[in-house]
DNA sequence: TAGTGGTCTAGACCACGCT
DNA sequence: GCGTGGTCTAGACCACTAT
């Protein structure tokens, strides 16, 4: 009964996940690692891999000598910031269904700015993606990703970069893949291209998303700016201490 | 100061960390896990988790089959979001030498919002810290710390709230232990108040962290805000995918 | 003092990459 | 095929919390 995808402690993770979020632990207490080990019929090392997992996402705490217990102010947390990958994701977690409007494919030379991130030369033709994610009919994430084209196949329709969230069009369009993106986040008052594509007034302040896309060999392969319309979406986050 | 007994996989992740940022590793290549077990003389676990609280950090990143290797670019950021817990540790990151300016330590009654953050009755007594962090003479940091006054011991002197950061605060006045923070990150156009505390023009677009700072048990402790000059601290974060 | 999470060991097999 | 990281096991001892 064991399929080695996804792993023991992921089944085992997703198996209390559902029981945390079920209510089934009124106290909000969690039993001891053996016994969940005994229950589960796997080991002790793998039950703590788990739960590891969920305590980092925030959905359980731990105290040592004392037990393992439903954090829900953690569990209360929608956006997390590091683990957002597709804004469509995000979006369907707020409880919309999430549409997405094309608003420009084009091509431009890449400037100095640019072929630095990407690292290619100055000059180089770029591929602009440029589209609207909307919940309902409120428009709440614009971005605007670039990409060279060197990097994609030939063929790239409009239509594939209007269908596919931009990590999925590099699986299908190149011999890439995003592996993490190194995001600087900043405040902006919005443009009023920006402004009048997201439904608010010019100047309203804003949070972006400047980043740059790598894939596994740490190269650079996209550059990606996301704007948000902060009276719909919101970003929260945990910070702990480290040492 | 600091640790009375760091684990042994904390003594392997300080080591390791060290000849990463020495440079030891010059083809960016770190040895392997059996490897390194061997030659520390402990076993492959703990140089795993070593291993990956370092990834954690973006220090290094791991390709299966492949080996372990320096992730230079993640080592590059400073200001990591999850990271963040004293401000002045941040600006020492950015190689300044910050310094804090005390600008108001006062009291007031809970507001509806506040009662319902810092679970209190309304109307409940509330110490209000407000303080400037300066790299050089520049101010870079506004924070307004709230705490209620039942938590803290009788006697806080105005040069206590100045000589200490919060979390430091907490721990020479209170029982409370500050645990984690829950951030959520807003844009904001600066008041003109703020904007004269930092020395930009009003209006300025600016990050805000709106957070409540919990104990571990859970318990609110602190809401505070902190407003940053966004021409001087820019914060950095790496996202990855998750499933 | 009993029970819990935190750390560590030694060994095993698997999935993947390189060459 | 070989070496790497990824997962899992079974068992041990320690540090801490609660009672």
């Amino acid at each position: 009964m064991i399929s080695p995808n996804p792993s023991l402690s992921d089944q085992v993770k997703s198996h209390l996940k559902q029981r945390i979020v079920g209510g089934d632990f009124e106290e909000g207490r969690i039993p001891s690692e053996q016994d969940l080990a005994a229950e589960l019929g796997v080991s002790r090392a793998t039950v703590r891999d788990a739960l590891s997992k969920l305590e980092h996402e925030g959905a359980i705490y731990r105290k040592q000598g004392a037990g393992t217990f439903v954090n829900q102010p953690g569990l209360q947390i929608k956006s997390r910031l590091e683990e957002i990958w597709s804004y469509e994701e995000v979006l369907r977690d707020h409880g919309y269904e999430p549409s997405v409007k094309m608003l420009r494919v084009d091509t431009e030379p890449a400037d100095h700015a640019l072929a630095e991130d990407l690292g290619i030369d100055v000059g180089d033709t770029v591929v602009v993606i440029e589209k609207l994610f909307l919940e309902d009919a409120e428009p709440v994430v614009l971005t605007v990703n670039r990409i060279a084209e060197l990097t994609l196949r030939p063929a790239l329709s409009l239509e594939d970069a209007a269908s596919e969230p931009v990590f999925r069009l590099l699986e299908t369009h190149s011999d890439r893949r995003l592996s993490y993106y190194v995001t600087e986040i900043v405040p902006v008052a919005l443009s009023s291209y920006e402004a009048e594509q997201l439904g608010v007034a010019a100047g309203t302040p804003a949070l972006a998303f400047d980043e740059i896309g790598f894939d596994r060999d740490n190269t650079p392969v996209v550059r990606a700016t996301s704007t948000f319309r902060d009276d719909l979406l919101r970003f929260r986050l945990i910070r702990r201490k480290t040492d």
